[in-house]
DNA sequence: GACCTGGAATAATGT
DNA sequence: GAACATTATTCCAGG
């Protein structure tokens, strides 16, 4: 691990990562999943007199112990501090229609009376620096708040840069397209300079990867804290060290096509069983969230991506520039600029900051040099102005300026909050050939209605336009994130009518469409083309786990900030429906995108029409109900109607399922084969009781939740899963499932941590995605075992109990068995959690405490019937005895962890 | 001429 | 390890 030299007080953002302990960044806690809120200004100088970077916590996975630990890492680091957080009656895990101020990061009660925001990480960072990508970034808050930061006195200091590089990275096979990420050819086309000794930079990645280990045993053991939050290489900004154009000219003969790096082995699950020794030596790798996505893998594996909201939020925090344009080859961003100046290019990091590259594409060249002047680093470059004028902000509080901090490009965000909604009016083709390198362009996405996708954000009344990011994200039902090997590429010609605008967050390119008001906010998505990045030069990026591979599939993600009048921004986030970027399925591979019915009764019978392509005459239809290993309990094949067979569509009489007995709705999956290997991907289908309503305690909400919620649906179809040894009912957010607006079977992925694979105790970070997805994005909504630590409570299976770990109490309210309020007759979860916080918020507890929920039986025979849920409703006094108990599982639990993990 | 598009050859990789 | 199948990447040609 690289040392670092900080300033004590430098108000510079940097990365905590190597800084951090691992406790101490074990202990922290992210809410990557709602709103993005930057904070006020008033906020931020409050925790700015304290701490460079506070991460309020809230323990949601970690024991008490962690979190007074934690306190001390604040005296020890000026660079963090971890602030309790109080309780919040409004969390973030509400409805999103009419909890739109759950999604703000309200400030509630310090400990000297100051407002106390709920969990959150805090930057406080050096202004110029921080900026970011945001275009609202005034120039007047700029000499505002300036002043107040000594933005000269951060300094990083990062010796031993070759050592940390680590020598397995330089990569024989690497190309000339990765090459060029480096290349001033590539500086010019992206209107960026992009130094070239980008590791000494990125810490992130270091805790798992660093050569200088050479212990694996030792550091393995010593690391794995920080692995867990650092292990996702995709959240490191820096994790590729290019190598250099010597290294790679040295050993490959140029435009050859590279071999892949790694010839891995995988099991059912597609994981990485065997490692090439090139690999970096992380410890573990089935902690990463980068796994080949297979047939068989395409169905929940979220429990692989432990902790990775953390290390998404760690990502947010990270503030390199220098290999942000890693792994993004030359033609990648060949488009950005054709009409921009050279650039020089300068390779000192000193200001450290991803950001400031898209501030610097962001602002008016105007506003940009007023603020480079301001910084003490120059070595970006203005971007020449753009027709569009990049929106400003309203001119916010004197005294306010931007948070440094908008969300991480894989953080996850709802599309709703509020009267604010971000929506896909018009979704992108299902195919779309991505094009290489080495190709022309292929031309900008299409919508399956022949025109072009169409994002509009409603609710927003202001005169003021916004701009929407876009970027490729991955398409499997994990968390969504930028995907490793397809980049956005801005399509530009007279067939394109929207304005874009390429810039580069954290390795991934990201476009910028402006939305005006003047077209009802609305942007048609015609300037958004998709490059495929050669597999083995991805994989070579250091700490990269994710294979390319048969991982063809990609959305389109939207953001769109909007600023709210204390200064602060929403930040909402949708994603279109799945991509096809291969040309082989474009052309062979039978894909579903609609299915007329998402659910039925077990007898069957149904006609159920599926929409989709390259459906044949002969094409089948198979119903399987998979194990959690994956194993088919149970394949039918439906019949189909010959007659009514289209290419695009297929008439489908919905099978009987193997059990008529079933007392709730079971999960079940199909697919569309057209023959060997020629499958598409698993679609959704859940089958229902004959007749009667599943929950005893509410059997008529919940009941239609299942029937009319996708997320719900298949919340309560995975209780009936026989294998479970506890049955868990799933916390949803009947609000959001409202939300929903598109068919939960889109998307095939069933997010089950009830895998063999995961184990229960394991507070799988990364599943927030499900619940998240819920929320965000109707159209892949999933809903999740457990919950990360950001926002939303966390379920963890603890013998023969169930416990939510709501990250902070705040959230507690809204772990939802049923959408209604309890009665008192039944306290229901939510009923004692609103106790547990009632409690928590007259003890004034800063910490998450675990509630306790009623017991549920395990089915006795296995056969998909939970046992109704009875809810006892137990004295008041009880609540602390629970918290205690389980807090002490909880810890038994996470102590075993670390150690075994 | 640049871009877009479809098709296919060929290498790499997996079974 | 060979044969075959599948997938990734590159190349070509036409619009």
């Amino acid at each position: 691990m690289p040392r670092t030299s900080v300033a004590a007080a430098a108000p510079c953002s940097l990365p905590f990562g190597p800084l951090l302990p691992a406790r101490a960044r074990d202990a922290v806690e992210f809410q990557p999943f709602f709103p993005f809120i930057m904070k006020s200004a008033e906020e931020e100088n409050y925790n700015y007199a304290s701490s460079n970077l506070s991460a309020s916590l809230s323990l949601g996975v970690m024991n008490s112990s962690l979190s007074t630990s934690c306190h001390g890492v604040q005296s020890s680091n000026p660079i963090i501090s971890i602030i309790p957080s109080a309780s919040n009656s409004s969390g973030y895990g509400g409805n999103p229609e009419n909890e739109a101020s759950g999604y703000y990061l309200s400030p509630n009660v310090r400990p000297n009376g100051a407002p106390l925001e709920s969990p959150r990480i805090e930057i406080t960072s050096c202004l110029g620096i921080h900026s970011g990508n945001n275009q609202f970034f005034h120039e007047g808050d700029v000499e505002e708040s300036i002043p107040k930061r000594t933005l000269s006195t951060a300094t990083l200091n990062l010796p031993n840069v070759d050592t940390y590089r680590d020598p397995s990275c330089l990569s024989p096979a690497s190309s000339l397209s990765s090459r060029s990420c480096n290349s001033e050819a590539s500086s010019f086309e992206s209107n960026y300079s992009y130094p070239y000794t980008s590791p000494q930079t990125s810490p992130w990645q270091s805790p798992c990867v660093s050569p200088k280990t050479t212990e694996p045993d030792e550091s393995y053991h010593r690391n794995m804290v920080a692995c867990n939050l650092v292990n996702s290489p995709r959240h490191s900004p820096s994790t590729s060290p290019r190598t250099s154009i010597s290294e790679e000219n040295w050993l490959t003969a140029p435009n050859s096509r590279p071999t892949s790096p790694f010839k891995r082995k995988y099991n059912i699950n597609g994981r990485q069983t065997s490692y090439s020794p090139h690999h970096s030596p992380t410890p573990s790798p089935h902690n990463s969230p980068r796994v080949s996505i297979t047939e068989e893998t395409w169905l929940g594996n979220t429990h692989q991506y432990t902790n990775s909201a953390i290390v998404a939020a760690i990502n947010a925090l990270t503030t390199d520039p220098i290999d942000m344009n890693d792994g993004i080859p030359i033609k990648s961003r060949k488009t950005a600029l054709d009409h921009t100046p050279t650039m020089a290019l300068k390779t000192e990091p000193i200001c450290d900051d991803h950001d400031t590259l898209s501030l610097a594409t962001d602002l008016q060249s105007e506003d940009f040099y007023h603020i480079r002047k301001t910084m003490s680093c120059d070595q970006y470059l203005s971007v020449p102005q753009h027709p569009y004028h990049w929106a400003k902000p309203k001119n916010i509080s004197p005294t306010s300026y931007m948070s440094p901090s908008l969300p991480a490009l894989d953080w996850h965000l709802p599309s709703q909050s509020g009267p604010y909604e971000l929506r896909i009016e018009v979704q992108p083709k299902s195919h779309h050939r991505a094009h290489y390198e080495t190709e022309g362009s292929r031309g900008a996405v299409k919508a399956s209605t022949g025109g072009h996708p169409i994002v509009q954000l409603h609710g927003y009344l202001e005169s003021e336009p916004l701009t929407i990011q876009l970027f490729i994200g991955t398409a499997d039902d994990r968390l969504l994130r930028p995907h490793a090997f397809y980049q956005v590429h801005r399509i530009t010609g007279k067939t394109v009518s929207t304005t874009s605008h390429e810039t580069i967050i954290s390795n991934t390119k990201v476009l910028e469409i402006p939305l005006l008001p003047e077209n009802s906010m609305k942007a048609i998505i015609d300037c958004a083309g998709i490059l495929k990045l050669r597999n083995s030069d991805i994989e070579l990026r250091k700490g990269e786990t994710d294979i390319g591979r048969k991982n063809t599939r990609v959305r389109l993600v939207f953001r769109v900030h909007i600023p709210q009048a204390n200064g602060r921004t929403l930040t909402l986030q949708v994603a279109s429906n799945p991509i096809e970027c291969s040309q082989r399925s474009a052309q062979e591979l039978p894909l579903v995108e609609k299915q007329s019915i998402d659910s039925f009764p077990v007898s069957g019978g149904k006609k159920m029409i599926v929409t989709g392509h390259n459906f044949h005459q002969d094409s089948k239809v198979i119903f399987v109900e998979k194990a959690p290993d994956g194993h088919h309990v149970w394949e039918m094949e439906a019949k189909t109607d010959k007659e009514m067979f289209k290419s695009n569509s297929l008439v489908v009489e919905i099978p009987p399922f193997r059990n008529q007995r079933i007392s709730s709705p079971v999960q079940v999956n199909f697919y569309v084969c057209n023959g060997k290997r020629k499958r598409s991907q698993y679609q959704q289908f859940t089958y229902l009781p004959a007749n009667v309503p599943i929950i005893k305690t509410e059997p008529t909400d919940d009941y239609e939740s299942a029937q009319t919620c996708g997320p719900m649906n298949q919340g309560l179809t995975q209780l009936s899963k026989p294998y479970y040894s506890q049955q868990i009912l799933m916390p949803s957010d009947p609000g959001s499932c409202l939300v929903s607006g598109f068919t939960s079977c889109q998307q095939r992925n069933t997010v089950m941590s009830s895998s063999p694979n995961s184990s229960p105790k394991l507070h799988d970070l990364s599943s927030s995605s499900s619940y998240n997805k819920c929320i965000s994005n109707p159209g892949h909504s999933q809903l999740g075992l457990q919950q990360p630590t950001g926002g939303v409570p966390i379920i963890q299976e603890v013998p023969r109990s169930i416990v939510v770990h709501p990250s902070s109490p705040e959230q507690s309210s809204h772990i939802m068995l049923q959408p209604q309020p309890c009665s008192p007759t039944h306290s229901s979860v939510m009923g004692q959690q609103q106790h547990q916080q009632q409690k928590v918020q007259r003890n004034e507890s800063p910490t998450t405490q675990p509630l306790s929920l009623p017991e549920l039986h395990e089915d006795s025979n296995h056969n998909l019937a939970p046992i109704p849920v009875t809810i006892k409703c137990e004295p008041e006094e009880l609540d602390q005895m629970y918290l205690d108990d389980v807090n002490e599982i909880i810890r038994n639990d996470l102590s075993s962890n670390n150690v075994h993990t």
